[in-house]
DNA sequence: GCATTTGGTTGACTTGATCAACTATATTAA
DNA sequence: TTAATATAGTTGATCAAGTCAACCAAATGC
């Protein structure tokens, strides 16, 4: 067994700030994204919301059309329909979602928030409002606005656009 | 049970682009962090790259620090350190790592890549290099610049600024 | 020297997610 | 019009990733 003559193990050392312009992207990208989703996790338990990521998103799609269905649903989140209905029985039993019969289409059911989902969904937009406000608080109008063109450009080139799900993925 | 006077379910519809600049900066965010990780399992899983996020995240910082301790990696990374045992017992398995006598503290050892693993890693690295060339095809290197510049920013306002994991989470 | 802390391991368990099979309903083909 | 096929949602079974607790050996602190 070889004894490679090291002298302390060290924390994983940065990329390099010279790296090659390609890879130097990444890795910011990589790093707000990272405390921002820390961050709205952070802020999401100390305001005692109970629920688990996949809930929230289902919530959301609930909230943002209340005339959607859960296949409609898990179409749009690229989820496994068994998955969803699971989600959405939890959303029920919490009261915060309802399933109304669709006239269109009696093998599916329209899904609408309770008061109570909306309310929900008001302290998660608040959360995410707040550690937006604090991510941009250095940043002047413009230079916000530059980042977020720049952002579009970027996801047009990478052709998978994706309509919102704001509490991201973990 | 109430019956809505609904015409047809719709796609949840987008985030209004009116919306009030704190939200408004989020929502593009989400969308390249989304598009940029799809694009980067994608061209992972075409390379015929068998290892799970977990696993890439721990070879990375192996073959970033090839004298660290399973420790250092699930200190760095926030991970229980079972998990880590496990997933460097997978990598050992692969034949990616090996594990080497730390001569400085009997209870652990230090970490290395194969050559196997920093094959693996240069062909990550490659993928991530193609996928980021494509991000970034439509922006100038001034464009680019101002990008990583606003990034740094605003993980330095939230305060959560993390060490390098370049494959994202998912 | 002894008490306490720490690094890594292992068992047990939880959570989130997937696959397959199924029923009822809708759509398409004959 | 009827039968074949497809689809929306549900449920059972299972898996992968991750967590918590307990443990032992080594290191550290008093």
């Amino acid at each position: 067994m070889p004894r490679p003559t090291v002298s302390q193990p060290t924390v994983p050392q940065p990329q390099k700030p010279g790296a090659s312009l390609p890879q130097s992207l990444s890795d910011p990208l990589h790093r707000l994204t990272h405390a921002y989703k820390s961050r709205l996790r952070e802020l999401i338990v100390a305001e005692g919301i109970p629920l688990p990521i996949t809930q929230i998103r289902v919530l959301k799609g609930v909230c943002r059309n209340p005339s959607c269905t859960a296949h409609t649903i898990a179409t749009h989140m690229r989820r496994d329909k068994a998955q969803i209905t699971r989600v959405l029985n939890e959303l029920m039993h919490a009261e915060l979602i309802i399933k109304v019969d669709n006239p269109g289409d009696r093998r599916s059911q329209l899904l609408q928030p309770t008061d109570a989902g909306r309310e929900i969904m008001r302290r998660l937009q608040a959360v995410e409002a707040r550690v937006t406000a604090q991510m941009t608080q250095q940043l002047s109008a413009e230079e916000v606005s530059m980042f977020i063109q720049l952002s579009r450009k970027m996801t047009d080139s990478l052709g998978h656009a994706q309509p919102s799900t704001q509490s991201g993925e973990s």
